[in-house]
DNA sequence: ATCCGATTCAAACAGTTGTTTTAAACTATC
DNA sequence: GATAGTTTAAAACAACTGTTTGAATCGGAT
C-alpha cells in the first residue's frame, strides 16, 4: 500500500479496474436511496463485493468516492440540447424540453441518479451540491431562461422570466420531490412513463397557457400593486 | 424511575413541565434543521439545557419524541380558513389561498417547522412523514381541488383537476424545496417576505391564467393524443 | 523461480450514536 | 421530619460509523 490515490491518477488502463467500477456504480446506488450523510461504506463496499477498506484505498475517503460519483455522470450535452431546440418554434421547444426532462427522470421504479441525490441534497446539503448544480442545473435553467424569454418578450435576465422559469422548473420538480406524497394521497396513481408523459404534456400546456397571457398582460401594466388582504 | 412514559398520560398539570417543553422547542429546531435521522438527542438535550437521559425519560426514545413535536403543531386553524376561502370567488380564494402559504412558510432566514421537516421526510421518509401528511398536505390539497374544480368546471376528484392542483402545489413547493437552489443561482435575490409575496401574486396571476384555457378547452378536447416526437 | 510494488483482506481503532443503568436530588404527603 | 414516588445526573453500554493498520496475496518484470 504506497499510493492510496488522492491524485486522481488518470488510470488508461481501464480494463483492468473492476473494483473501482463496481464500486461506483454501488454506491451510485446507495447514495441515490440515501444520500451522502445516510450512506455507509461499508454498504456500499458490500454491494460492490469489495472489502470495507477498498473506499479508503482507491477514493481516499468516503467523500472522494461521492465526488467521483458526481463527476461520473456528466455526459450531457447541453450544447446539442440547445441548438437542436433552438431550431424548434419557441412552444413546441418549450414542450419537448419538458418531455425530455421528464424523461431523464426515469421511471417510477428506477429514478435517475442524479435526481434523487438532488433531493437529498437540498434537504441536507453537502459539497456535492455545487457540482450538481453547476453540472445539471444551471445549464437546463438557461436554455429555460432563452425559449421563456421569447415565448413573453422579455429579455432571459429579466425577473418576470425568472418567475416564470421557476413556474415551469416547480411543476417538473414537484413530481421528483413529492413523488412518495402524491403516491400516497392518490394511490391509484401509478406514475409510470406514460403518465409521466401526459404530466408533461399538461405541464406545456398548463405553461403555455400562462405565457401567452403574461406577454399581453405584462408589457403594460408592469407595476401593478395587488393587495393581498 | 418508574412509569418512563410511553403511555403518553395527558399531564394537565401542565404549569410544571419545563423540562418536556425545552426539550419539544429545541428538538423542533434541531428536527427542522437537520432531519429526524441526523438529529441527535445530545444536541437537543445540550440546547434545551437537559440531561442526555430525560428524552428517553419523558418521551421513550428518539422517535416518541419526534412524534410528539409532529402532533403538538397540529392546532392549526384550517377548517376556519376553509369556510372562510368558500365565501370568496374562486379566482380571489385562490389567490389567497396561495398568499396565505406562502406567508404560512415564514420569513427566508426562519421557515417554519413543519416545511422543513417536510423537505426531510421527503428526502429521507421516517414514520413521521405519514403525519404530516395527514395533518398537513391533505386537508389543504382537498381545498385546493374544490377551488381549481369551481374554476375549471370539473369535479374535484377529475384526473385534469388532480393535474391542475398539483401544476399549482409544485410551483409553491418549489420555493420551499428548491430555495438553497434559487439562491445559488440568484444570488442577488433575496426572497424575504414581500419577494414571497410578489412570488404568490404571481403564481396566482400564472395559474388563473393556465386555468382559464384549461376551462376553455378541456371540455370539449377531452381526449386529444399528443405525439412527443 | 524471484522479487517488488500494487492490491486485498481481516482486524482493530477512535469517535459518535441511542439507550440503560445506578445513584443522587427533589417533591409532595403523612 | 420521615418516607415513597418522581425527576435529574453522571457514567457506562452496546452498536455503528469512517478510517487505519499490517500482514497476506496477487501480478508482472527481472
Amino acid at each position: 500500500m504506497r499510493k492510496p490515490a488522492n491524485t486522481v491518477e488518470l488510470k488508461i488502463d481501464s480494463g483492468r479496474d473492476q473494483p473501482r467500477q463496481k464500486l461506483l456504480t454501488a454506491a451510485r446506488q446507495v447514495f441515490a436511496e440515501v444520500g451522502f450523510r445516510a450512506a455507509t461504506v461499508r454498504e456500499i463496499c458490500a454491494r460492490a463485493e469489495q472489502n470495507v477498506a477498498a473506499v479508503n484505498y482507491h477514493f481516499g475517503d468516503k467523500f472522494g468516492l461521492y465526488a467521483e460519483t458526481l463527476k461520473h455522470e456528466t455526459v450531457f450535452n447541453e450544447e446539442m440540447a440547445d441548438r437542436e431546440l433552438g431550431a424548434l418554434a419557441p412552444k413546441e421547444a418549450l414542450r419537448t424540453f419538458i418531455v425530455r426532462v421528464f424523461r431523464s427522470f426515469g421511471s417510477a421504479d428506477r429514478p435517475a441518479f442524479y435526481t434523487q441525490v438532488m433531493m437529498h441534497e437540498l434537504a441536507a446539503p453537502s459539497e456535492g451540491l455545487s457540482a450538481v448544480l453547476d453540472q445539471v442545473i444551471r445549464p437546463r435553467v438557461q436554455v429555460l431562461e432563452k425559449i421563456v424569454g421569447l415565448l413573453i418578450e422579455l429579455p432571459p435576465a429579466h425577473p418576470k422570466t425568472r418567475l416564470c422559469v421557476l413556474s415551469i422548473t416547480g411543476q417538473i420538480a414537484h413530481y421528483v420531490n413529492s413523488r412518495a406524497l402524491i403516491s400516497s394521497i392518490w394511490p391509484e396513481w401509478k406514475l409510470n412513463s406514460e403518465d409521466l408523459n401526459e404530466v408533461a404534456n399538461h405541464i406545456a400546456d398548463y405553461s403555455l397557457a400562462a405565457l401567452q397571457t403574461v406577454k399581453r398582460d405584462f408589457s403594460q401594466a408592469a407595476s401593478r400593486t395587488r393587495k393581498t388582504r
